[in-house]
DNA sequence: CCTTAATTATAGCAACGGCTAATTTCTAGG
DNA sequence: CCTAGAAATTAGCCGTTGCTATAATTAAGG
């Protein structure tokens, strides 16, 4: 209690340390799992679209070489959320569909959202993939609140 | 031209590969620049508040260790956005001080507008740490907007 | 069946962002 | 002045996420 010890009378005081650390902590556990999210979202996209996820295909969408997105596939099989079998495409398993289906819904509620405000479709794409993985359920609420008002749920049936 | 020769007559068709790449591009180049305008954010917020910023102080508030800051500060100085004297404080450029505004308004455009949506503070403080990163200008102005039509710009001059 | 092209696997490198431990330097109190 | 504590520095470690280059494997066509 030295910095924050006559906040309640400066309106321009310093945010609560303990509070501003939390965010910062949170923002940097978020940053490990978008990767993750990502991977798996991409996955699903590629399994119900085209049938097959291989490694040539998910590097070429997420714009990396295809040893990087090989390395990452090891930790999501590490991880349970795949199944890999050698030279073949991946699958995902029950827990990958589960996580991936739950950010796919987190991502077009965003990117919805950013439309329903306004904001052009190419914008909100690129907006939508940075922010859906700093978005809490209290927020994600709200956003899909606003959208259904906007459209009155025609557009979107998130 | 593989996956995508048949997107026109498919709803659900795959985004476009090219744009994908971009906006995972885009968001790995954000993820970069993240940490380093956490910090000219926060150093601007500490010297304006109490007049310094130590190492120890930045770090107490990131909520990570001295050397870790010690680390990132040798990286800023090197960038030309803050200047270092031995065993003293850390200090701005002017090169720093406009990033820090620039991030510093972004920011608070981030929190009130999700408090303008009726996300609660601490919420919105939280999810305004991470999303403001992510935020292109375009979005940013239709925040502002919001903000503004939502509390008829009284509550927040931003 | 055999060769070739595509794909995956592996090895090894670099930058980054964390950490702990130990050292150096400064500052303040006696 | 000198010593103790606080702060900054340095050294060295680890895990992550990129990369390139090369090897291994599969699949397909002649």
């Amino acid at each position: 209690m030295k910095e924050n010890a006559d906040v309640s009378n400066n309106p321009t005081a310093l945010v609560d340390a303990d509070a501003q650390v939390e965010s910062f902590r949170q923002t940097r556990n978020n940053r490990r799992a978008e990767l993750v999210e990502d991977y798996v979202e991409l996955i699903a996209d590629l399994i119900d679209h085209g049938g097959e996820a291989r490694q040539v295909d998910i590097a070429q969408r997420l714009g990396v070489a295809q040893p990087t997105v090989a390395k990452m596939l090891k930790r999501l099989a590490a991880d349970g959320l795949i199944q890999q079998r050698r030279y073949r495409g991946v699958f995902l398993t029950d827990e990958g569909k589960s996580l991936a289906e739950k950010s796919r819904e987190r991502h077009q509620i965003v990117e919805a959202f950013l439309c329903a405000l306004g904001i052009s479709l190419e914008t909100a794409r690129i907006d939508s993939e940075g922010i859906e993985h700093h978005v809490s359920g209290e927020t994600l609420e709200a956003f899909r609140a606003f959208v259904i008002e906007r459209n009155g749920l025609a557009d979107t049936d998130v």
